[in-house]
DNA sequence: GTTTTTGCAAAGCTTTTGCAATCCG
DNA sequence: CGGATTGCAAAAGCTTTGCAAAAAC
């Protein structure tokens, strides 16, 4: 099932407890994605952490982060590359982004529209328990003026 | 970049050519791509082949799958678990796909509304270049009906 | 005192690459 | 011929897993 997936219900209540004993990895490694603006992977996570000092094992991160994913406490994509990129989901539903292929900011926007599309595209095919993944990529305002990267 | 690409121009005239030398591995897995009704993933082409009688290194389907791909010729899709999935592409515009999640048959849906989408917020957000990748999935009719697996 | 979690190293996967042999034109 | 292509095996990533030590409750 894929990341930015529409059939992930996330629980108001309740929603740390699905993750099982609170320990101070994960509070590091959840800390650590709210604190991203942006999608990282593991691996750039894990990095930030260790460069920072804390403690914390690449398994561990790669684990907590898909516990988050698996509660619905967090967005993930894949890159082209096929890296597996994570993000923290501040509401209760799934978000899509518009990430700039230069720098790697991005910025959620508003998916009404391919929301009901992808509804009423599974109706019409007869497909039940809809899911979709949706991905924009381009070059924002800052990367056209100025030369590549950040 | 993502396969299903709204950048990817795939002229009309000359689109072999970009292959470079026709060989008979090159006509086999193209020529398989098309049989293929649906998504299908280098190795599964490869061991389909193979079991078939042909021979062709598993690299050279990798190699001739990617220069599909990047032809124009193909529409490449990420699955959840990070597999590369191939389809050839029949007209000259890339197409979105809504993929049964049980039995793997995907239909080709009608996409208007969510490139017009992908243009509109990008030019909002003051992006250029913009390209989306759009994965839809669900359970189809039959796959409802009856239990799982084809 | 159990039971879960951690972290390391090793294994698993898909995909890419190096390079001699081979094929196409 | 001469350069492009193939295929094998090895390498490269990213991610997962096995298992003993450590932490949580």
């Amino acid at each position: 099932m894929t990341s930015t997936d529409t059939t992930i219900a996330a629980g108001a209540p309740g929603e740390v407890a699905r993750l099982g004993r609170s320990t101070q990895q994960r509070a590091t490694v959840l800390r650590a994605l709210v604190g991203s603006e942006d999608f990282v992977s593991a691996q750039v996570l894990h990095a930030r952490l260790i460069d920072e000092g804390a403690r914390v094992g690449l398994s561990t991160v790669y684990r907590t982060l898909t516990a988050l994913a698996e509660a619905g406490l967090a967005d993930t994509v894949r890159d082209p590359e096929g890296e597996r990129l994570f993000r923290h989901r501040p509401g209760p539903h799934h978000r899509h982004y518009l990430r700039c292929r230069t720098c790697g900011r991005s910025v959620a926007v508003d998916s009404h529209l391919v929301e009901t599309w992808a509804e009423r595209t599974a109706t019409a095919n007869d497909f039940t328990e809809v899911a979709h993944t949706v991905e924009l990529t381009g070059i924002c305002a800052d990367c056209t003026t100025t030369s590549p990267r950040p």
